[in-house]
DNA sequence: AAAGACACCTGTCCGC
DNA sequence: TGCGGACAGGTGTCTT
Protein backbone atom coordinates (compact mmCIF):
# COMPACT_ATOMS: atom_id res chain seq x y z
CA UNK A 1 0.00 0.00 0.00
CA UNK A 2 2.81 2.33 -0.34
CA UNK A 3 2.92 5.77 -1.54
CA UNK A 4 6.59 8.03 -0.52
CA UNK A 5 5.34 8.71 3.03
CA UNK A 6 4.87 4.62 3.59
CA UNK A 7 8.20 3.69 2.37
CA UNK A 8 9.98 6.76 4.06
CA UNK A 9 8.06 5.04 7.39
CA UNK A 10 9.35 1.76 6.74
CA UNK A 11 12.60 2.80 5.62
CA UNK A 12 13.19 4.66 9.50
CA UNK A 13 11.32 1.95 11.19
CA UNK A 14 13.12 -0.91 9.87
CA UNK A 15 17.17 0.39 9.69
CA UNK A 16 18.00 1.12 13.25
CA UNK A 17 16.87 -2.78 13.48
CA UNK A 18 19.46 -3.70 10.51
CA UNK A 19 21.75 -1.49 9.57
CA UNK A 20 25.61 -2.57 11.09
CA UNK A 21 24.48 -6.13 11.10
CA UNK A 22 25.75 -8.97 9.23
CA UNK A 23 23.72 -10.55 6.35
CA UNK A 24 23.82 -14.47 6.98
CA UNK A 25 21.46 -15.20 4.43
CA UNK A 26 19.17 -14.41 1.50
CA UNK A 27 15.79 -16.63 1.64
CA UNK A 28 14.17 -16.43 -1.37
CA UNK A 29 10.53 -18.20 -0.58
CA UNK A 30 9.25 -17.05 -4.05
CA UNK A 31 10.97 -15.53 -6.69
CA UNK A 32 8.24 -14.76 -8.72
CA UNK A 33 7.81 -10.64 -7.97
CA UNK A 34 7.77 -8.43 -10.50
CA UNK A 35 10.78 -9.59 -12.07
CA UNK A 36 12.05 -12.74 -11.28
CA UNK A 37 14.25 -12.22 -7.78
CA UNK A 38 18.00 -12.69 -9.65
CA UNK A 39 20.47 -15.16 -8.11
CA UNK A 40 22.89 -12.54 -7.37
CA UNK A 41 21.16 -11.22 -4.60
CA UNK A 42 22.90 -14.08 -2.81
CA UNK A 43 26.13 -11.59 -3.41
CA UNK A 44 25.11 -10.01 0.20
CA UNK A 45 25.31 -12.64 1.70
CA UNK A 46 28.49 -12.59 4.46
CA UNK A 47 28.35 -8.29 3.85
CA UNK A 48 27.88 -5.81 6.51
CA UNK A 49 24.37 -3.98 6.14
CA UNK A 50 26.12 -0.12 5.89
CA UNK A 51 22.97 1.17 5.40
CA UNK A 52 18.92 1.77 4.27
CA UNK A 53 18.73 4.81 1.82
CA UNK A 54 15.73 5.56 0.00
CA UNK A 55 15.24 6.90 -3.92
CA UNK A 56 11.67 7.61 -4.80
CA UNK A 57 9.99 4.70 -3.71
CA UNK A 58 12.62 2.03 -4.01
CA UNK A 59 14.21 1.25 -0.80
CA UNK A 60 18.40 0.44 -1.40
CA UNK A 61 20.16 -1.59 1.00
CA UNK A 62 23.76 -0.93 0.46
CA UNK A 63 26.77 -3.61 1.32
CA UNK A 64 30.38 -3.32 0.37
CA UNK A 65 29.61 -5.87 -2.70
CA UNK A 66 26.39 -3.94 -4.33
CA UNK A 67 23.08 -2.61 -3.44
CA UNK A 68 19.90 -4.57 -2.70
CA UNK A 69 16.89 -2.26 -4.83
CA UNK A 70 13.93 -3.19 -2.79
CA UNK A 71 10.28 -1.86 -4.15
CA UNK A 72 7.17 -2.68 -2.11
CA UNK A 73 4.68 -2.37 -5.55
CA UNK A 74 0.99 -1.72 -4.43
CA UNK A 75 0.94 -4.48 -1.58
CA UNK A 76 4.13 -5.08 -0.08
CA UNK A 77 4.93 -4.86 3.95
CA UNK A 78 7.86 -4.88 5.76
CA UNK A 79 8.90 -6.23 9.14
CA UNK A 80 11.60 -7.21 11.66
CA UNK A 81 11.27 -10.22 13.26
CA UNK A 82 13.01 -12.89 14.75
CA UNK A 83 14.42 -15.68 11.85
CA UNK A 84 12.31 -18.31 14.07
CA UNK A 85 9.03 -16.58 13.80
CA UNK A 86 6.93 -18.47 11.81
CA UNK A 87 6.44 -17.53 7.66
CA UNK A 88 3.18 -15.63 7.22
CA UNK A 89 1.30 -16.15 3.59
CA UNK A 90 3.03 -13.90 1.32
CA UNK A 91 6.28 -13.44 3.12
CA UNK A 92 8.65 -13.97 -0.21
CA UNK A 93 11.92 -13.03 0.78
CA UNK A 94 13.62 -13.38 4.12
CA UNK A 95 16.75 -11.62 4.49
CA UNK A 96 18.33 -13.09 7.91
CA UNK A 97 20.73 -11.28 9.93
CA UNK A 98 23.49 -12.84 12.38
CA UNK A 99 22.00 -11.44 15.49
CA UNK A 100 18.73 -13.50 14.57
CA UNK A 101 16.63 -11.13 13.43
CA UNK A 102 15.37 -11.36 9.60
CA UNK A 103 13.61 -8.87 7.04
CA UNK A 104 10.54 -10.12 6.28
CA UNK A 105 8.93 -9.24 2.79
CA UNK A 106 5.11 -9.90 2.52
CA UNK A 107 3.87 -9.08 -0.58
CA UNK A 108 0.31 -10.67 -1.79
CA UNK A 109 0.19 -9.18 -5.18
CA UNK A 110 3.68 -9.73 -6.27
CA UNK A 111 4.02 -6.64 -7.84
CA UNK A 112 7.17 -5.51 -5.65
CA UNK A 113 10.82 -6.21 -6.63
CA UNK A 114 14.02 -7.46 -5.23
CA UNK A 115 16.92 -6.58 -7.18
CA UNK A 116 20.93 -6.68 -6.72
CA UNK A 117 23.14 -3.97 -8.72
CA UNK A 118 27.21 -4.15 -8.46
CA UNK A 119 27.10 0.06 -9.48
CA UNK A 120 25.78 3.10 -8.09
CA UNK A 121 22.20 2.64 -8.08
CA UNK A 122 21.35 5.79 -9.67
CA UNK A 123 23.03 4.76 -12.89
CA UNK A 124 20.58 1.17 -12.55
CA UNK A 125 17.83 1.32 -15.57
CA UNK A 126 15.29 1.67 -12.94
CA UNK A 127 16.63 4.74 -10.89
CA UNK A 128 18.03 6.60 -13.78
CA UNK A 129 15.42 8.38 -15.44
CA UNK A 130 14.08 9.63 -12.00
CA UNK A 131 12.90 12.97 -11.43
CA UNK A 132 13.64 14.87 -7.93
CA UNK A 133 12.50 14.08 -4.90
CA UNK A 134 9.47 16.05 -3.64
CA UNK A 135 10.66 16.97 -0.31
CA UNK A 136 14.53 18.39 -1.75
CA UNK A 137 15.06 22.34 -2.70
CA UNK A 138 15.33 20.27 -6.23
CA UNK A 139 11.59 20.54 -6.66
CA UNK A 140 10.35 24.00 -6.65
CA UNK A 141 7.73 25.91 -8.80
CA UNK A 142 9.96 27.13 -11.18
CA UNK A 143 11.08 23.74 -12.43
CA UNK A 144 7.71 22.07 -12.03
CA UNK A 145 6.12 24.75 -14.21
CA UNK A 146 9.05 24.94 -16.52
CA UNK A 147 8.73 20.66 -17.18
CA UNK A 148 4.91 21.18 -17.48
CA UNK A 149 4.95 23.83 -20.16
CA UNK A 150 3.76 22.02 -23.31
CA UNK A 151 2.04 19.46 -21.98
CA UNK A 152 -1.69 18.98 -22.82
CA UNK A 153 -1.96 16.09 -20.29
CA UNK A 154 -3.93 16.16 -17.23
CA UNK A 155 -2.13 17.95 -14.87
CA UNK A 156 -2.71 14.82 -12.16
CA UNK A 157 -0.91 12.02 -14.51
CA UNK A 158 1.37 14.91 -15.24
CA UNK A 159 2.01 14.91 -11.00
CA UNK A 160 2.36 11.09 -11.37
CA UNK A 161 4.56 10.86 -13.71
CA UNK A 162 7.66 9.97 -12.03
CA UNK A 163 10.17 11.72 -14.41
CA UNK A 164 8.82 14.99 -13.56
CA UNK A 165 8.55 14.43 -9.91
CA UNK A 166 8.90 10.76 -7.82
CA UNK A 167 6.70 9.88 -5.06
CA UNK A 168 3.28 11.55 -5.24
CA UNK A 169 1.17 8.68 -5.69
CA UNK A 170 -2.41 8.63 -6.23
CA UNK A 171 -3.71 9.79 -2.84
CA UNK A 172 -1.44 12.06 -2.48
CA UNK A 173 -1.87 13.70 -5.94
CA UNK A 174 -5.79 13.52 -5.30
CA UNK A 175 -5.41 15.36 -1.96
CA UNK A 176 -2.69 18.09 -3.18
CA UNK A 177 -4.89 18.94 -6.15
CA UNK A 178 -7.96 19.44 -3.53
CA UNK A 179 -5.76 21.73 -1.07
CA UNK A 180 -4.35 23.65 -3.96
CA UNK A 181 -7.50 24.07 -5.61
CA UNK A 182 -7.42 22.88 -8.61
CA UNK A 183 -9.01 20.63 -11.20
CA UNK A 184 -7.09 17.60 -11.58
CA UNK A 185 -8.52 17.44 -15.45
CA UNK A 186 -6.62 20.87 -16.43
CA UNK A 187 -4.06 20.44 -18.58
CA UNK A 188 -0.45 20.71 -17.03
CA UNK A 189 0.70 22.84 -19.33
CA UNK A 190 -2.06 25.79 -19.08
CA UNK A 191 -2.00 26.23 -15.49
CA UNK A 192 -0.16 29.55 -14.48
CA UNK A 193 3.05 30.06 -12.60
CA UNK A 194 1.11 31.11 -9.54
CA UNK A 195 -0.70 28.13 -9.31
CA UNK A 196 2.33 26.00 -8.79
CA UNK A 197 4.18 28.09 -6.85
CA UNK A 198 1.00 27.54 -4.21
CA UNK A 199 0.75 24.00 -5.12
CA UNK A 200 4.29 22.71 -4.47
CA UNK A 201 4.42 23.70 -1.13
CA UNK A 202 1.49 21.93 -0.20
CA UNK A 203 2.73 18.56 -1.86
CA UNK A 204 5.77 18.72 0.34
CA UNK A 205 3.69 19.83 3.59
CA UNK A 206 1.02 17.20 2.35
CA UNK A 207 3.85 14.29 1.87
CA UNK A 208 5.63 15.39 4.91
CA UNK A 209 3.15 15.31 7.15
CA UNK A 210 2.18 11.91 6.65
CA UNK A 211 5.75 10.87 7.28
CA UNK A 212 5.31 12.33 10.60
CA UNK A 213 2.47 10.52 11.48
CA UNK A 214 3.24 7.67 9.92
CA UNK A 215 6.11 7.73 12.08
CA UNK A 216 4.19 8.15 15.31
CA UNK A 217 1.81 4.91 14.56
CA UNK A 218 4.53 2.57 12.92
CA UNK A 219 7.63 3.34 14.64
CA UNK A 220 8.39 -0.36 15.70
CA UNK A 221 9.01 -2.39 12.96
CA UNK A 222 9.94 -5.39 15.07
CA UNK A 223 5.74 -5.69 15.76
CA UNK A 224 3.34 -8.06 14.37
CA UNK A 225 2.76 -5.21 11.86
CA UNK A 226 1.55 -1.66 11.81
CA UNK A 227 -1.58 -0.12 10.30
CA UNK A 228 -1.13 2.18 7.64
CA UNK A 229 -0.17 4.79 9.60
CA UNK A 230 -0.72 7.85 7.20
CA UNK A 231 -4.76 6.42 7.34
CA UNK A 232 -4.76 8.59 10.35
CA UNK A 233 -4.00 11.99 8.64
CA UNK A 234 -7.65 13.28 7.22
CA UNK A 235 -8.02 12.58 3.67
CA UNK A 236 -10.26 15.37 1.91
CA UNK A 237 -11.36 13.49 -1.27
CA UNK A 238 -9.29 10.31 -1.65
CA UNK A 239 -11.35 7.33 -1.08
CA UNK A 240 -14.76 9.88 -0.69
CA UNK A 241 -15.73 9.58 -4.15
CA UNK A 242 -20.04 10.76 -4.00
CA UNK A 243 -19.93 12.20 -0.37
CA UNK A 244 -19.99 16.04 0.05
CA UNK A 245 -16.50 18.26 0.16
CA UNK A 246 -15.61 19.16 3.65
CA UNK A 247 -15.35 22.51 2.53
CA UNK A 248 -18.41 23.69 0.21
CA UNK A 249 -20.60 20.67 0.86
CA UNK A 250 -21.08 19.87 -2.56
CA UNK A 251 -21.37 16.23 -4.04
CA UNK A 252 -17.34 15.50 -4.80
CA UNK A 253 -17.23 14.03 -8.17
CA UNK A 254 -15.40 10.52 -9.13
CA UNK A 255 -13.74 9.72 -12.18
CA UNK A 256 -10.74 7.79 -14.14
CA UNK A 257 -7.91 9.42 -15.18
CA UNK A 258 -4.72 7.22 -16.29
CA UNK A 259 -6.90 4.35 -14.99
CA UNK A 260 -6.89 5.67 -11.67
CA UNK A 261 -9.81 6.62 -9.49
CA UNK A 262 -9.66 10.68 -9.19
CA UNK A 263 -12.11 12.63 -7.08
CA UNK A 264 -12.03 15.92 -6.68
CA UNK A 265 -14.65 19.04 -6.07
CA UNK A 266 -16.19 21.06 -9.29
CA UNK A 267 -16.64 23.81 -7.00
CA UNK A 268 -13.34 23.90 -4.90
CA UNK A 269 -11.40 22.98 -7.69
CA UNK A 270 -11.03 24.96 -11.45
C1' DA B 1 7.66 12.70 -28.55
C1' DA B 2 3.79 12.47 -25.72
C1' DA B 3 -0.34 10.45 -23.97
C1' DG B 4 -3.02 6.68 -22.98
C1' DA B 5 -3.83 1.70 -22.51
C1' DC B 6 -2.32 -2.54 -20.76
C1' DA B 7 -0.07 -5.84 -17.97
C1' DC B 8 1.51 -8.00 -13.82
C1' DC B 9 -1.33 -10.59 -9.23
C1' DT B 10 -4.19 -11.49 -5.10
C1' DG B 11 -7.65 -10.02 -1.98
C1' DT B 12 -11.83 -7.66 -0.97
C1' DC B 13 -16.07 -5.65 -1.61
C1' DC B 14 -20.47 -4.90 -3.87
C1' DG B 15 -24.60 -6.06 -6.36
C1' DC B 16 -27.46 -9.63 -7.94
C1' DT C 1 -24.43 -17.94 0.58
C1' DG C 2 -22.36 -17.90 -3.92
C1' DC C 3 -20.65 -15.82 -7.95
C1' DG C 4 -19.05 -12.46 -11.29
C1' DG C 5 -17.08 -8.19 -11.85
C1' DA C 6 -14.83 -4.07 -10.46
C1' DC C 7 -11.38 -2.17 -7.94
C1' DA C 8 -7.00 -1.45 -4.95
C1' DG C 9 -1.80 2.83 -2.51
C1' DG C 10 2.78 1.24 -8.68
C1' DT C 11 5.15 1.43 -12.75
C1' DG C 12 7.47 -0.60 -16.92
C1' DT C 13 6.22 -1.45 -21.55
C1' DC C 14 3.45 -1.40 -25.50
C1' DT C 15 0.28 1.08 -28.72
C1' DT C 16 -1.60 5.00 -30.70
Amino acid sequence: MPELPEVEVSRLGISPHIEGRQIRHVNVRDSRLRWPVPETVKEVEGQTLLNVKRRAKYLLLETHAGTLILHLGMSGKLRVVPVETPFYKHDHISIEFDDGQSLRLNDPRRFGALLFTKEQPDVHDLLKHLGPEPLTDAFHADYLFEQSRKRTQPVKTFLMDNRVVVGVGNIYANEALFKAGINPKRAAGKISKQRYEKLVPIIKDTLAQAIEQGGTTLRDFTQVDGAPGYFAQKLQVYGRGGKLCMVCSQRLKEIRLGQRSTVYCTTCQR
